[in-house]
DNA sequence: TGTACATCAGTGAACGCGCGTTCACTGATGTAC
DNA sequence: TGTACATCAGTGAACGCGCGTTCACTGATGTAC
């Protein structure tokens, strides 16, 4: 090859990628702030030392994640937020999609929900610069919805970052419909945890609904 | 004195607060599952083992924080949310209500805001457990409203969790833009601080009238 | 294609340090008579 | 009121342990010619 090295880099990427994989498993039941460099070096089985060749310290190994759990929803948002034909179909489409990620990446989720107000201060300011990029996408697809006639920039902002808040709040809720099974033990059969998660999608549609209801009666 | 001994039970009780007082100071800057036993000894000025008179663990003192944090919260979360004339009128008191417990109390508030999520199982469950009950007494006051006519159960309780949730966002809010002053030093004389609190009171402001106006067409 | 040198991801020993927890103790406060 | 004993909040020494970081190293991969 020309330039690119190929497999020695190739290998560092791997390495790299086990110690964010291994930190997120680790976070699942502890914060950011408590978390060792030996503890993720270990789950790995590589030496302490290596975890510098990769990272200056946990706390920019955490604003990595920010950006792995982040970083690629920004697509996401702008179809999901899009105007659609149906006000209620597109809540939905959105509900289900938040539920769906959270099923595909739940140890993401929960890192995001505990470190946007945890101990690290790069990782939140991380977090917040994620979050403001999405409000403005959002507020940049809701400005192209007729609804949004005659809205001010600051109300279209507000809008946007409540409706960015609200996908938080309805992340979290299903995260704690998926620990419902974890609770039980299979010893009931007949699915409390999909109960819980049909619950908690019940119960953010009608919240999204409710905002919904307000957005459109906004300038009567 | 009958059977309360006094002096003895008042001193146990000082140093408890004290444990409490240091452990709420250090948490400002760290979460609960890094914060040290020895750490919150050092700052009270006993040695560690005084830690255990108290408490098992730097977990069950965080449980009580919650309570601390919490606790007092109940009787004016009731007079805030019963019915009053002006919906505007209401919305602005509970915003300075908010902006006020934030600005009284910003340690406590950012410790609830963290540790929500923490990395600490009993205390989750002790602010979750305490959110709960916040939101069924929502709840009870929105049911005396007349504008709750016709009104399910199920949607009392979604909009008591949003109005919850809002309350929780709002304080987060305004905890940042404390934090605004902090990042300038004094270099800015005509307050960005104060910019801040009246743009987060703004926000606040508008997504509770938002939220306002699509109860009142719930129904419609 | 083959050789000689450079790079650099990962190693392993060593360090000083603060941690949580144990234990037997001290001495002021509380209680019984 | 005075005395003898019980309680118990706070002490201080000691322990074994895992931490983050340093350093000189090794050997596979990459580069120059």
């Amino acid at each position: 090859m020309s330039h690119t090295p190929g497999v020695r880099q190739a290998q560092k990427q791997k390495t790299r990628q086990a110690l964010m994989d291994a930190a997120l498993g680790l976070l699942e039941e502890q914060s950011l702030s408590s978390l060792g460099l030996r503890e993720v070096t270990r789950a790995v089985g590589v030496a302490p030392t290596a975890f510098y060749r990769h990272f200056p310290s946990v706390a920019d190994l955490g604003v990595a994640l920010v950006e792995e759990a982040l970083g690629s929803l920004h697509p996401m948002i702008r179809t999901t937020v899009s105007p659609a034909e149906d006000s209620d179909e597109r809540i939905a489409r959105a509900v289900e999609l938040i539920a769906g990620h959270v099923a595909a990446h739940p140890a993401h989720v929960r890192f995001i929900a505990r470190e946007r107000h945890g101990g690290v201060q790069p990782v939140r300011d991380a977090i917040r610069e994620q979050l403001a990029r999405f409000a403005q996408e959002v507020k940049t697809e809701l400005a192209k919805d007729p609804v949004s006639a005659g809205w001010s920039d600051a109300d279209l902002l507000m809008l946007a970052g409540l409706y960015v808040d609200q996908m938080l709040v309805t992340g979290s809720l299903f995260l704690e419909a998926l620990e419902v099974q974890d609770d039980q033990e299979a010893q009931d059969d007949h699915g409390a945890q999909k109960e819980a998660r049909r619950r908690a999608a019940d119960t953010a549609t009608r919240q999204m609904r409710l905002i919904s209801i307000g957005r459109r009666h906004w300038l009567d």
